[in-house]
DNA sequence: ATTGGTGCAAATGCTTTGCATAAAG
DNA sequence: CTTTATGCAAAGCATTTGCACCAAT
């Protein structure tokens, strides 16, 4: 894979987010340090590197996909409310091959664990019936 | 919630498909039955009726949507090449609640663990290299 | 020099919506 | 008869793609 200043720059910026943005909160990021970029090569090069396992696709629920510059294996929770995403400490003892009794013949790759909620902020307004 | 010939048939017919159809999948089989139906029909339906709990949305990697006529709680396997669906049987003793640690301030309402592999059928052109 | 990447705009594909009509309670 | 659902077509929105140009090796 070449290393362009483009591609260099989305991941750069991707690392330095706690956010888990989407292709276009980071391709806002992005344009302030790169004017000229297109989305097209946002969303081109995010798909790149995570395929090539340098950052993590997050797909979850009808929305909009996400992206997180952090590939230690760790679980995330969704706000039902604002889509907001954070991380999920678990139990290191804990291995998803222990939980699967019959697959039906599939040959299993991977597991993954994902959690919906609401998030503080969103429990406060709930609180305060604001919307 | 008001019974009405499509919501019913719509009903019907995805509790007999073991498939996990998609909305236009379940579209082309209630057609056969209703012929003038539309298809934002069905997706106006399928979404009422995950709401009412009759059914199960299964939200998966960018693809299409997917639809569970089976609401008893269980997980699920993707084929990463087909896109296939099925259903997947794991250790009832265990619990989703066991393995948070940290939800960083999260209320959680449910966990859900989903699996990524090949099908069957998959395996075998693979091992055929076919395609 | 050759291959792969970029920017732009247009296309795609799934899903949702506005609106007039029809059916359910 | 009042409300809710339907069918149709159009719109929406995230994402992808075709293509001519550009940059990295």
């Amino acid at each position: 894979m070449r290393i362009t200043n483009q591609r260099e720059i989305i991941l750069q910026e991707l690392k330095k987010m706690k956010t888990h943005p989407t292709a276009d909160e980071l391709y806002d990021v992005v344009k302030r340090r790169l004017p000229r970029i297109s989305i097209a090569t946002v969303y081109r090069n995010l798909e790149r590197l995570s395929e090539a396992g340098l950052i993590h696709k997050l797909e979850y629920g009808g929305r909009q996909k996400r992206f997180d510059g952090d590939i230690h294996p760790h679980c995330h929770v969704f706000c039902v409310k604002c889509g907001r995403v954070c991380d999920v400490d678990t139990r290191s003892d804990w291995s998803i091959k222990d939980v699967v009794m019959d697959a039906k013949g599939f040959q299993i790759f991977e597991g993954s664990l994902q959690f919906e909620g609401l998030c503080p902020e969103c429990q406060l307004k709930d609180s305060k019936n604001i919307n």
